[in-house]
DNA sequence: CACCAGGATCCCT
DNA sequence: AGGGATCCTGGTG
């Protein structure tokens, strides 16, 4: 599906701005691949943080079908070799590079052409990890800033990356962490804890980090992704405490496609029909949402069907195996 | 076998 | 009290 491998990590400098050069394979490449699941260290350049980023190529790989929501800049058909013209993403207060006074070659010219693209590029990589972050905060009902997390927050993102990456289960070995422990762990400390896959787990918990230290930098480009479908999920969070409905997670998973579209999607948005392509998948989602480990699709569809005599779901005119519809469509 | 329907009960907030 | 989880029986394709 289109989604980026991590051939390139980001990494911070403070000014002047410098950007790696990458070969058209290497970029088209980091728009295509993906095989594993570990992300690069630091990839978002946390604990420094300057701006812009550089973009080095990097042979860890993040995103196979499952993680791509953490990192998907593009969906569908292979993009094309050069990423179309998008806006730069800056801190506030940087301003773009001025303009060249002399007289530049051919090369030169080329160049900074490639500068830009990539520059286009990695703001919409970040755009995407900001997005997918708020994601997974919306559907695990966390912060996004690990340091704030509580030990069943810590436990609920280990369970979610767990599930998402496919790695083993290693939430018992981080039992009894809070954000804050977590967060003052080195990677030494992960690996201590699992020798194979602490490493990963540190290098996702640092993209975390990074998110939020992001959003801190830049309040005002965290909630500027609120396109059509993003405004319902906004009335969900309008009331972060409150418990998320089933219809409401069900309905969130439709509204981005992009990330769960395999596992449920419409059939007719404008009626409010929907289909569950994958209930096993669902249902692990709901589960952990829920903390509810022993949730399967028996349970979440009578949960479901609990919502018939409320008048929120019922069953399509032509009943159809895993076909639900919203009485009320968006 | 997986899905569907719905009753009953329990737990949590 | 309400929402959801869980367990159950029985039906369908």
């Amino acid at each position: 599906m289109g989604s980026p491998g991590r051939e390139h990590a980001v990494c911070t400098t403070q000014s002047p701005p410098c950007y790696s050069h990458l070969s058209p394979y290497s970029r088209a490449a980091w728009l295509d691949k993906a095989e594993d699941v570990k992300p690069p260290r630091n990839w978002l350049g946390f604990s420094e943080l300057g701006w812009p980023w550089t973009l080095i190529p990097c042979d860890d790989r993040l995103t196979n079908e499952e993680n791509s929501w953490l990192l998907r800049t593009t969906e569908g058909p292979a993009p094309p070799p050069h990423p179309p013209p998008l806006p730069t993403f800056r801190t506030p207060g940087q301003t773009a590079p001025p303009p060249s006074q002399t007289q530049h070659s051919a090369s030169e010219v080329e160049g900074q052409m490639e500068e830009r693209c990539l520059e286009q590029v990695q703001s919409m990589v970040v755009g995407e990890v900001m997005k997918d972050v708020d994601t997974a905060c919306k559907l695990l009902n966390i912060a996004p800033d690990p340091l704030s997390w509580s030990c069943v927050h810590v436990q609920k993102w280990l369970l979610w990356t767990e599930h998402l990456y496919k790695l083993p289960q290693m939430s018992t070995r981080f039992q009894e962490l809070c954000g804050r422990d977590l967060c003052s762990m080195t990677e030494a400390d992960f690996r201590h804890r699992s020798s194979q896959f602490g490493d990963t787990l540190y290098a996702h918990l640092d993209i975390w980090r990074s998110a939020a230290a992001l959003k801190q930098r830049c309040p005002a480009e965290d909630s500027k992704s609120a396109d059509e479908e993003d405004s319902w999920s906004d009335v969900v969070c309008h009331f972060p405490n409150q418990p998320i409905h089933l219809w409401q997670f069900l309905r969130e998973l439709l509204l981005k496609p992009h990330n769960y579209s395999r596992c449920i999607r419409w059939l007719n948005r404008e009626k409010g029909i929907f289909k569950i392509e994958d209930s096993a998948h669902v249902a692990r989602l709901w589960g952990i949402r829920k903390n509810r480990p022993a949730m399967n699709y028996d349970k979440l569809s009578r949960s479901i069907r609990q919502y018939y005599k409320k008048g929120i779901i019922r069953k399509p005119d032509v009943s159809r195996r895993l076909v639900y519809q919203f009485v009320n469509p968006v």
